[in-house]
RNA sequence: CGGGGUGUAGCACAGUUGGUUAGCGCGCUACGUUCGGGACGUAGAGGUCGGGCGUUCGAGUCGCCUCACCCCGACCA
């Protein structure tokens, strides 16, 4: 197994083999037998969990508060904000029985046609259009805004091709929708919550995030203005981790949502919306992982340290037992999670290799020999060093050395950004340079049009106009007409 | 929906110009020896060869049809 996971090397063309590989290894999920849908199995959920725990505390200390709307939209409600029922029409899954019979053939069972629905439903692609119906019975006055409300749910969109974790027909996510009194307010909230998005990507999951604005084309369906977060994989390709968008008086308008202001005069609402889903797990794999396996950071890991008892009969176990059980009291105490492994049926070697595919951040051993010498063998994951240290005192240098390995991803990743990003101002550069998979930034008429054609002939997509970086002017590097900064391009998944 | 590929045990595969009872490795089960980097030995279980039709004395192998999956495109907040 860990020769097989060996390899394989991160270059392009076989990257997405590379990556569905670790993704089974790991533990993380599988196929199922649903066309585009996923199982994701015990581990992967695990990791699933603690983003989900760490993003609602974020949202609840801004202000949100969880709530549930149903899975089926009726048709009717998609269609009342234009441009967003032609953003999903193409990718959606529809009710349109709610009974099956006995097959009069014999062959099981088949749709009853007399159970044909008058309004077919849909499984909802995103939830605005099922939450700003009911929002219209929510939002009377003032005094009902803001309105912060979020969901966690599954949503189904009916890709063409799907990839484990980063495109599957059904992903689970969560959306966030607020309605407040003025424009200013949703902006600011769609803005806020990109930082909350950028706060957790960089601080937890240690992936570091451009933060920007999306072109007219990239944009949500229905909204204004599309805020997003960026990241850089291994291969050089960009992934959209999160995105935030301010949507103005769109879906107030389509469902007549209006307040009732101080001066008693009605005036429709502003919103915004907000999103990430479990492709931050598969940005979570992508950025840290090497040809060993899965590389977690501490913070998201739901095993922060192993500990793997070498001995040779049953006395020798009990030794070690004894020694440790304190330790992993200790640890605990501190808010660590520690997985003690006296498993009899598997071997240590296996244990070894087995924790390092899972992406287990730091690994102790310890045996007969430590028990003599009061050492233990210490390894952690992201540079697979091994060093004996004293047990007295091991508590303190774990805390210390799992810090000291957030930090280093997170730099790491830095690093082979910014290493990874250039500057360029003349197409055919463009052209050439691309192919390394790299991030660049670029001078662009600010047009559609030369946004397509680079798209057409290069695969390169506008990743976002970012807000901290370089606002010098220029020009189009294909047009030459006048830019009024550089904007970011990648290939993307 | 186009282009390419693969379907043989839980997984990954071999199977010669068609030939008898379909194989290897991993995994699994039992017992024993082991245990500081994915242990070893012995014994064992596990198959309508994706499905259908055809050619043939005889089909995993040849032909046609069909289904499923994978990769590359098209598509994708």
């Amino acid at each position: 197994m860990a020769t097989e996971l060996k390899n394989f090397t991160k270059r392009a063309d076989n990257y997405s083999q590379w990556y569905n590989e670790l993704v089974a290894k790991a533990d993380l999920a599988e196929q199922s037998a649903v066309r585009g849908c996923m199982v994701i199995k015990p581990y992967g959920y695990a990791i699933w969990e603690k983003m989900q725990r760490q993003l609602d505390d974020m949202f609840k200390a801004t202000g949100h508060q969880n709530a549930y709307f149903p899975l089926l939209i009726p048709k009717s409600f998609l269609s009342r904000e234009a441009e967003h029922v032609e953003g999903f029409a193409k990718e959606c899954a529809i009710v349109t029985h709610h009974r099956l019979k006995n097959d009069p053939e014999g062959n099981g069972v088949i749709v009853d046609p007399e159970a044909k629905l008058e309004e077919e439903l849909i499984i909802r692609p995103t939830s605005e259009t099922i939450i700003w119906s009911t929002f219209k019975n929510w939002i009377h006055s003032y005094r009902d805004l803001p309105l912060l409300i979020n969901q966690w749910a599954n949503v189904m969109r009916w890709e063409m091709r799907t990839r484990m974790f980063l495109r599957t027909a059904e992903f689970l996510w969560q959306e966030g929708h607020t309605a407040h009194a003025t424009r200013e307010e949703a902006e600011a909230e769609a803005r806020r919550m990109l930082e909350v998005y950028a706060t957790f990507a960089q601080e937890f999951m240690a992936i570091p995030v451009i933060k920007g604005v999306k072109s007219a084309t990239e944009r949500f369906a229905g909204a204004l203005d599309t805020y997003t977060i960026e990241a850089m994989m291994q291969d050089g390709k960009a992934l959209q981790s999160g995105t935030s968008h301010f949507l103005g008086q769109n879906f107030a308008k389509a469902f007549d949502v209006t307040f009732m202001n101080k001066d008693n005069k009605p005036e429709y609402v502003w919103a915004s919306s907000w999103g990430v889903s479990t492709r931050l797990m598969g940005a979570l794999i992508m950025t840290h992982s090497d040809d060993n396996g899965l590389v977690l950071p501490p913070k998201l890991a739901p095993i922060q340290v192993v500990i793997v008892p070498i001995y040779k009969n049953n006395d020798g176990l009990k030794a070690i037992s004894d020694k440790v059980q304190p330790l992993i009291e200790e640890l605990r105490a501190k808010g660590i999670s520690v997985k003690y492994d006296d498993a009899d049926n598997r071997r240590p070697g296996f244990k070894f290799a087995d924790y390092e595919v899972k992406g287990v951040p730091v690994r102790l051993a310890i045996g007969q020999r430590d028990l003599e010498q009061g050492t233990v063998e210490m390894m952690r994951r992201d540079t697979l060093q091994k060093e004996s240290v004293a047990f007295d005192g091991i508590a303190d240098h774990i805390v210390e050395v799992l810090d000291d390995i957030q930090k280093s991803l997170y730099q790491k990743a830095l690093d082979r950004r910014i290493q990874r990003t250039i500057t360029v101002d003349t197409y055919d550069e463009f052209k050439k340079r691309i192919e390394e998979g790299v991030f660049i930034m670029a001078h662009w008429d600010g047009t559609p049009e030369t946004e397509a054609k680079i798209k057409e002939e290069t695969k390169a997509t506008i990743r976002c106009i970012p807000f901290d970086s370089d606002k010098t002017p220029g020009v189009c590097m294909v047009t030459g007409k006048p830019s009024a900064q550089r904007v970011l391009f990648a290939r993307s998944y």
